[in-house]
DNA sequence: TTGAAAGCGCTAACAC
DNA sequence: GTGTTAGCGCTTTCAA
């Protein structure tokens, strides 16, 4: 049997059910309209008389009209869904970044589709991949290593349009010259991961300790840690070994606890974001250590949680809802002109590399960082 | 022009593009198979001879066809898309919720559309139309107010399968006895707050003040409320007049400080979720109160970060992630016997309302709750 | 076990 | 301005 026997089975659900199953064709015949005029009434109204469109919509109304969006985008072989794939909603520097993306999206019409990674190569391929079967317009992404990444290799060769958030791409692995530039849209991680352990100087400190998640989960955790190199470099300080953490949600009081009990314990810590950062002033208050009386603690991404606790996090601050929204907003324009256009862009972009948007951030040197005991 | 003469546009790009315009028909013609073949290897493989089958699949594979799931979704007038409504990603609460969420649908194949609402009933109006004409199968959700909801309504009668998470459906506003029963997944709001109350009154406390969201906002609020009535009035104690906080992010600190100035100062603070609890910890030390030695804060929700914190937040404890992936298990099983079963079913249920479940919670009196000053 | 053919709901040539 | 018609990529009868 045919799928859709709607009439014949459920008769008297008519009624209960407007919208289902009432079709484009059925207002069209219901208005004394052909289907194409119908259509019209609906996509390019301009190229329909007043009068006729208005019967077209007292007809769509009357019938509970809900238009199938899995016929036109067949049809137009044109989804309007944006993927969107981001490491984990559990961190609020991306729950804050979907809120942008959403708003940006949705005003302009288009739909989205979310997948996590978990920051695992594996699933992003996979997520990926289902984003692809979904025939998605583009993709809006944050993957682990945007310079060594067989994700956006792929996209790339398969000439999918994307931009990646948060990832900021400095150099390919393979440092293939006449691959396509990334786009992507951050914050100068490096810069400002520097700037902030600058202020930390500027407050005093010397022996300053870098604590991270996992450099190979994420190529943002580890060009912050070469800002923290070059401001301490530029000082004159000595670069401590990083503290990498698995996860942030495990106590890792243990690891806090030695580096706090050598005799040349650092005075400040700066982590490379603020959910660690968080996690290890309660470390160190289980330690009987007062912040930022005894150890100051600066974090990175600037959620909106930190400014909530007390002391306030001082923290680097990210635009998070901005970075979603403007990603979207490059990727909408990449999708413009979409097509026999899109190649002739990239090739007339002389050199000049925009394709890395960078989006300004701030300090907020608050409450956890004081001068040195 | 047809939208897609892909052919002729971009010949020199078949081999950059692999899986682009790559059809079924055209796996098919390389495996020497009918169309009907190639797609019965896909979607039923018992049906076909297995070296038919591979060599489908060596077609498949080497002209790298990616199956559209537009086509098949179109056809098979069943999407397998959940559209998930939630209130914000920016409460933890609902972050840790959508990995249950995208765990349970994804490993059943199912596919997920997420859309907030902010606790705007309009925006839910919107929101849900949205997924409507995506044509979702069926949703996961949860309302401002699913005693009153026009969404629900309108679901209900255009017979939409779906399922509420965190919502605990108590009586209708209406109280229409003949509506079917709204399916849901969380807590028991009432009694589990009225549990936490009480843990408060064992430590001690007389004087407790609730501190929660807009009630209009949400149901939620409203039930642990009356939990803690429950728990007051079964004491003998005075139930004060709740501190209703418009949202999260701001500093309520005058709106503390005004209550704590008062001679019968409350001794404990229930906050109807984390978040709210975590900014009343804040406000509290702004005065110079001290937490728990002064105040005693007991929060709702069990976010992983009130575990993190220090003193670690005492709280009552939901199973967030096991809510979203309850929440999606029901709804496969109502979308199982969909159709002409599925009506059986509700009226075969002869008076047991199994429509909602509810989930145990925890009550975790760690840090900052401890006897009064 | 396989193939031919109809059609899901919609849009866009092309004709009038 | 409006109608006719041909599909988008896929699944599924029905017949062989």
């Amino acid at each position: 049997m045919p799928p859709s026997r709607r009439a014949a089975l459920t008769p008297r659900l008519a009624s209960a059910e407007p919208g289902h199953g009432v079709t484009l064709a059925d207002v069209a015949l219901a208005a004394k309209v052909s289907l194409a005029t119908a259509s019209r009434v609906f996509s390019h109204p301009q190229l329909v008389r007043e009068a006729t469109a208005q019967r077209v919509h007292d007809a769509a109304r009357r019938l509970s009209f809900r238009p199938n969006l899995l016929g036109a985008k067949l049809r137009a072989q044109q989804t309007r869904i944006i993927g969107v794939m981001l490491p984990t909603l559990d961190n609020a520097v991306f729950a804050e970044c979907w809120r942008g993306i959403e708003e940006a999206a949705m005003s302009a019409g288009y739909s989205l589709m979310l997948v996590t990674s978990n920051y695992d190569p594996a699933r992003e391929r996979e997520r990926v991949e289902y984003l692809l079967r979904h025939r998605v317009d583009g993709m809006v992404l944050t993957v682990a290593d945007a310079c060594d990444s067989n994700v956006l290799d792929q996209l790339d060769q398969e000439a999918v349009p994307y931009v990646l958030a948060y990832n900021q791409v400095t150099m390919r692995a393979n440092g293939q010259p006449n691959g396509q530039p990334r786009h992507s849209v951050s914050v100068d991680n490096r810069t400002s991961a520097a700037e902030g352990v600058r202020a930390l100087i500027a407050a005093g400190h010397q022996r300053i300790a870098v604590v991270s998640g996992a450099f190979t989960a994420s190529d943002r955790a580890r060009q912050r840690f070469a800002g923290y190199e070059d401001a301490m470099q530029a000082n004159g300080l000595p670069v401590l070994e990083p503290v990498n953490l698995p996860s942030h949600t495990a106590s890792n009081a243990d690891q806090i606890r030695a580096l706090m009990g050598t005799t040349s314990a650092p005075t400040a810590f700066f982590c490379t974001n603020d959910l660690l950062a968080i996690g290890v002033i309660s470390d160190l208050k289980r330690l009987g250590l007062r912040v930022p009386r005894d150890v100051s603690v600066l974090g990175y991404d600037g959620i909106a949680l930190g400014a909530l606790v007390e002391p306030p996090l001082a923290t680097v601050v990210q635009p998070n809802a901005d970075i979603g929204a403007q990603a979207i907003a490059r990727l909408l324009r990449r999708l413009g002109h979409q097509g026999a256009g899109a190649r002739i862009e990239e090739m007339t972009q002389n050199g000049a590399d925009d394709s890395a948007l960078l989006l300004p951030h701030a300090l907020r040197i608050d409450g956890t960082v004081g001068p040195p005991a």
